[in-house]
DNA sequence: TGTACATCAGTGAACGCGCGTTCACTGATGTAC
DNA sequence: TGTACATCAGTGAACGCGCGTTCACTGATGTAC
């Protein structure tokens, strides 16, 4: 087609940008990388860049945004667990969306980290975000036989267990060749929570 | 007296820097702080900071070497404790250590864990330097009923979630306002690792 | 003890590098008639 | 269908800001005799 063919080329220009920009990420983190190396590994001038993004912050914006739609499509098709936390099955199924989603969007996680590590406005915005899965994780622990009186914090550290794990394994250890099998990991995660949990 | 009072003014010097460097870190980050920050905040002229440290880098090393050497003071004074993980107190003892040792040591803890995002080579330095406490780890992990195959996964599993807890509670929830009891945390934190470890 | 000189910690303005950001220009696509 | 003009994505050299780093200078401390 010939109409339109500017927007195909402008879009074609963002999205390559977007994906040099996961690319250059995931190899050398959020913090070290230049604008310059964004549009290098994109095969586009430095000046291209400034047409999509306003910054390499609302860079990072859009490939959160592209994330979020892409985990609601993923929650949505496999909601299916059982609500009970005392239950094996419904913890490992938690921590298997988590490490897989983690996978998947490794230059996201370690980009989304290392700028809220210096803007904490961001942080800020990101605990918000994740309001909804707290909830849902409030309801696993109140179906818990003895249920926490203040699940928040049961929930903090669940979740810096999980992003701290996988950090350390996709993306420290995982530089220097020491891999994790994702069972190996999947299966560690989940017998500590569950004892952990059920024990308290 | 006046003999050694230029080493002496030197010294000072130093010592307000490094001090200065910890309330600047603790306040706004390693990574957000400029050189000048650290010499205004000592009430130091600008080239004065060149005359001890060749950077800031440099002055996070000098603060490291400090807290490892008080470290070793702390750990030789009260090492006393239960070789056998399955013993509750074994793991408390740990788990209020390290959140007291975070606590004391938190601008340090924060500048550290920043720039080693940034610089994976300091990174590999801090784990290094920490090997020797995982080694005293696997000792407790080999006196369980059922020793796992490898300690390592453990032991990291352990760390992150320690790490994530105090940074999330004692940096990030802290900044804004919410704060959580120590003995809450420490309770917290030992049970899960507890139950988790003894039920796996 | 006193004087003349050397050394050194500290000072802060000036320098310069790195990198984000801009902008005049190009060539291609879209529109008007 | 063709021509003349407008619009726009892309280009990359140039600009300029921020901040790390330097350096000539000051005043005080130490040393020599």
């Amino acid at each position: 087609m010939l109409t339109g063919s500017r927007q195909a080329k402008a879009a074609g220009t963002e999205a390559a940008l977007k994906q040099a920009a996961r690319e250059v990420f995931a190899e050398r983190g959020y913090l070290n990388t230049k604008i310059t190396d964004i549009t290098a590994a994109a095969g586009r001038a430095t000046g291209s860049f400034y047409n999509h993004f306003a910054g390499k912050e609302e860079l990072l914006e859009a490939l959160l945004t592209d994330m979020l739609a892409e985990a609601d499509d993923v929650v949505l098709e496999d909601a299916e667990h059982s609500a009970d936390f005392s239950d094996r099955a419904a913890i490992r199924w938690h921590v298997a969306m988590f490490w897989r989603f983690y996978q998947q969007h490794l230059p996201e996680m370690v980009a989304l980290k290392q700028a809220s590590m210096v803007d904490p406005a961001l942080g800020s915005r990101l605990q918000q975000i994740m309001a909804d899965d707290d909830a849902h994780m409030v309801e696993h622990f109140a179906h818990l036989p003895t249920p926490p009186a203040d699940p928040t914090l049961h929930i903090s550290a669940m979740n810096a267990l999980m992003e701290g794990f996988a950090y350390q394994w996709l993306v420290v250890n995982a530089a220097d060749g020491r891999t994790i099998a994702d069972d190996e990991a999947i299966e560690l995660l989940t017998d500590l929570l569950h004892h952990g949990f059920a024990g308290s």
